[in-house]
DNA sequence: CAGTGGTCTAGACCACGAG
DNA sequence: TCGTGGTCTAGACCACTGC
């Protein structure tokens, strides 16, 4: 009765949704066997598996080995969000990107930073600072430190022309990072680099990459008044 | 030469991620097809496929019909992230959640909503202002627009013992969404409400929900100060 | 222990889109 | 147009885990 190609596995993973929206199966109900539905929908098993496995990704079905597949009770909202390089971003939007690099300098491992970036405390990380602009208005400030150990290469670069977001995104690709996103008000310093008045709400995005065990580099990004940052579901 | 298995999609992946890392395949540069790679790996082509695909889908490396796959020039950032039932996002930290519905009223849609509730302009929306508690201490404030001609069943609810967002999300399941993140000072009523002093930088979600072409809720969320999202890349 | 999903194979045809 | 990835099949074995 389905509308949808019952044949290829996004028309069966159509179909799968249509009966999880329409409570054909409960939330928290077990739903039928891969070899049952294969034969419902007259293919082969690797097909159904492929639709449910797609479900089970966007986290609306619950798979376990023995005890079947079920309806998930809280379908989580999973969203994917694409961090772009900042110059990408402000050329997305129409306008001209440029960066000005404001602070270069070893310094040792900051307390803050202590605890992930275990490396010899004596040992020197470089710190970067430095400011985004689109159509010559800020956009966003950045403070970064690069580990050293990691990238020994980092300190042959001047960071002038290209940002070290993006060369570093070539040259240390990263195996796993972690994200955080929050809300500060903008203090002195901040506000004047960002042209704002002091106490203004910022978005700030916190990031740190590692390659393996090894910690390339931690950045704070703080955003100029009035920035969003947008996902789909 | 490689030390995982090449004969898993998994190992294949990884052994394609080092050669993606350690640039012996360059960025921009094609790699090989998936039958070579099938033949080099001494495994059928499907399992190449699940690796490239898996790969394809982090965003690693592109891939096109007749024009084979290459590394990306730009690996993008993409991150996945989770947004919980507040409840559960508060239960998980080991506190105790509550919430209190401070107001519940039928009005006109709101002027920001009416390009998106493209509902008859007579028509109400049903509004609510919501306080989610963790440990009796304010952790976020909640406005949220419901378009009663999508879920025309919420006139029946209170909405007092169980939330509108657990509500909906067990039965008014939503086929998309839009979000979006920002920093937002504190005014004069939120600042009341979430017990903090005017001017603070706060953390917003604003997320609209669809069913087709439909709206289903509009919902804006205001974190408490401090609030910090995470996610993993 | 045994049932369920997870994965792999060898082969086939198809759809897209670069050249 | 025709090479490349996308998908489907029928069958098999395996790994996990609830019963």
């Amino acid at each position: 009765m389905a509308l949808t190609d019952t044949n290829s596995w996004t028309g069966i993973r159509e179909e799968l949704l249509r009966r999880i929206h329409d409570r054909v199966w409960e939330p928290g109900a077990q739903i039928p066997h891969e070899a049952d539905l294969a034969e419902e929908f007259g293919c082969a098993r690797t097909t159904v598996n492929r639709a449910l496995r797609d479900l089970a990704e966007s986290g609306l079905v619950i798979r376990k080995r023995r005890a079947g597949t079920r309806v998930a009770l809280n379908p989580p909202q999973r969203a994917t969000l694409t961090i772009p390089i900042i110059r990408e971003e402000v050329e997305a939007l129409g306008k001209t990107y440029r960066h000005s690099l404001l602070e270069r300098a070893y310094q040792p491992v900051p307390p803050m930073l202590h605890g992930v970036f275990h490396a010899s405390l004596g040992d020197d990380v470089l710190y970067l600072k430095t400011l985004h602009f689109a159509d010559d208005r800020p956009y966003a400030f950045e403070e970064r430190y690069i580990n050293l150990d990691t990238v020994p290469e980092a300190r042959q670069r001047k960071f002038e022309v290209s940002s070290a977001n993006e060369w570093l995104v070539h040259n240390a690709p990263y195996s796993r990072g972690d994200l955080s996103f929050s809300a500060l008000n903008a203090n002195e310093d901040t506000a004047r680099i960002l042209d704002c008045t002091p106490g203004t709400a910022l978005f700030a995005m916190e990031r740190i990459t590692w390659t393996g065990d090894a910690p390339i580099t931690h950045v704070k990004l703080i955003f100029a008044p009035g920035y969003r940052m947008r996902s789909r579901i």
